[in-house]
DNA sequence: CGCCGCACGATTAGTCGTGCGGCGGTGCACTAAT
């Protein structure tokens, strides 16, 4: 299902860069032929086209820039959001016997960071993260090489994090422009209609060629669970773990309830179940992800920080203790089942209860009216300014009680005021940014929200935000399409047969009430 | 919203209830003083 509606049809003279592609295929990475999606990719590239790929992840995003990364003339940058794919993408590369690859990062001393700066002539392949790219130092030494590839990795991120948690996702167009506008590629595994027209529009890739693959992963099975409440939640999870096929993530909102959850998985269950969140030690995150790769774990009850650049193919279960706040966000995650292309089965839990705490992460996002207006007197009174000292101006705003994200978010609207505009006006600005991120985020949650309670098919309501028809139903769809979670037993379950699942329910209920 | 932690007061010396306020998720880079 490849969209060759924007491709553009010079034939001819890149015949022989793709003879030189499929060589390099070969000979480095050692695939027999390209999959789907990527020979499209790496042509267009070749000819000079930028491109908007979404590929299934596993699909072989990284090789659509590593091949022309060595047909291309000069440098290929890829802007990654963490520091850990860095490494794991480095780390491959010079597992093949590349040794001109570098990553920029805070990880790595800065005097090693100077000399990579200095030697990027003489560099294939650069990571770095989008804040690295706003560095004065680092645009100046790029700006003396010369790129001939600008990736994006990971792209939904300019749409998922641009806009708030990580605002310099959106400038990049301006550096890319700074850079000498490069071709560009930007990669991902799920857009939406939003998140696609936000990629779009932030990274100017207006005459970009498509290459969509579709979303819809049909050997993952959809499920919710209605539930009248957190503790019968908390009962239907232990049901299935018991009862399906693992190695299974489950997801969390709260740091606290991964630990929680981990402890009552292992008491209860005797799963070998670990917790995975953003406030751990990275040395931890490391250990603990690396168990869950190599089967160590049966269970991982993580929060979002749990996932990207995670490639583990036997993934057989995918539960939602509470559910993201919009459906990129679900699909991204639930996307993570099933790589092997067998079964994989996706539930979501949902209790009443759960509905606050999404609206609660939204509005966490933004500064209110005083902090505005607080904020506001100091740039008037000459005390902060925004654009000169952004580090500060966000650390004031933090003294005055606003989280990081929020404190991010207004000094980053207020660094693009025109200059001389009046408080007041100033004022009425960024209320109406801030008024229509929250009408977008609210949108979205709607959107989830009424997936969650939708009659339909799950996978054709799904896929219709993603504006993609479903066009072959799997045998194992969804639980509107009438599935059996007893379609998806360990072989426990299986060799006992049918009144399995009531002899479980039984059971858990007496271990629950005997609990306290 | 609902939970958790903390401060506080009543009670009589360590505990216990109440009430209030803040927090809840994702990560890059950097700052400052040592």
């Amino acid at each position: 299902m490849v969209d060759r509606n924007k491709m553009k049809k010079d034939g001819g003279s890149s015949d022989d860069a793709m003879i030189r592609a499929e060589a390099v295929l070969r000979s480095r990475f050692h695939y027999p032929s390209f999959r789907e999606g990527q020979k499209e990719i790496i042509s267009s590239l070749l000819q000079g086209s930028d491109v908007f790929a979404m590929l299934p992840t596993g699909g072989g995003k990284s090789l659509c820039y590593e091949i022309p990364g060595y047909i291309l003339d000069g440098l290929v940058v890829i802007v990654s959001p963490l520091i850990s794919l860095m490494e794991d993408q480095t780390h491959a590369l010079r597992e093949i016997g590349e040794t001109r690859v570098r990553a920029l990062n805070s990880m790595v001393h800065p005097q090693e960071q100077k000399r990579i700066l200095g030697q990027l002539g003489s560099l294939r392949f650069l990571y770095l993260s989008p804040e690295m790219l706003r560095r004065p130092r680092v645009i100046d030494a790029l700006t003396r090489v010369s790129v001939a590839l600008f990736v994006i990795d990971e792209a939904h991120c300019v749409s998922q994090w641009g806009h708030e948690f990580r605002p310099d996702y959106l400038h990049l167009a301006g550096i890319r422009e700074q850079l000498n506008h490069p071709v560009c590629l930007a990669l991902t595994a799920t857009a939406d209609q939003r998140v696609k027209e936000d990629i779009l529009h932030y990274l100017h890739l207006k005459d970009a060629c498509h290459i969509m693959m579709g979303v819809d992963r049909p050997n993952i099975a959809m499920s919710v669970i209605e539930t009248e409440n957190v503790p019968e939640k908390t009962k239907e999870l232990l049901g299935l773990l018991h009862t399906v096929r693992l190695p299974g993530i489950v997801y969390c909102s709260g740091r606290v309830l991964t630990m929680q959850l981990a402890d009552l998985i292992g008491a209860k269950l005797h799963l070998r179940t670990a917790y995975y969140h953003g406030g751990m030690y990275p040395e931890d995150r490391r250990k603990i992800q690396n168990q869950f790769l190599e089967g160590s774990l049966d269970v991982l009850c993580c929060t979002s920080a749990f996932g990207m650049g995670i490639n583990k193919p036997d993934i057989r279960l995918v539960v939602h203790y509470q559910y993201p706040a919009n459906l990129n966000a679900y699909l991204q995650e639930i996307g993570r089942a099933a790589r092997d292309g067998g079964p994989g089965l996706a539930v979501l839990l949902h209790a009443p209860e759960d509905d606050l705490l999404p609206v609660s992460l939204i509005e966490a996002n933004y500064p209110s009216e005083p902090l505005m207006r607080l904020a506001l007197g100091w740039i008037s009174r000459g005390l902060l300014d925004p654009g000169k000292q952004p580090n500060a101006f966000r650390g004031a705003l933090m003294q005055s009680g606003a989280g990081e994200t929020a404190a991010r978010f207004l000094t980053d609207q207020l660094q693009e005021l025109p200059p001389g505009i009046s408080a007041t006006a100033a004022l009425q600005k960024v209320l109406r940014a801030v008024h229509e991120r929250k009408q977008t985020q609210f949108g979205d949650l709607e959107h989830m929200k009424a997936w969650i309670h939708t009659k339909r098919c799950r996978r054709e309501a799904c896929l219709e935000f993603f504006d993609e028809k479903l066009t072959r139903k799997p045998a194992h769809c969804c639980d509107r399409c009438g599935i059996s979670i007893s379609d998806f037993a360990n072989e426990r379950q299986t060799n006992r047969k049918s009144h399995v699942a009531f002899d479980w329910r039984r059971r858990l209920t007496a271990l629950l009430l005997t609990e306290k």
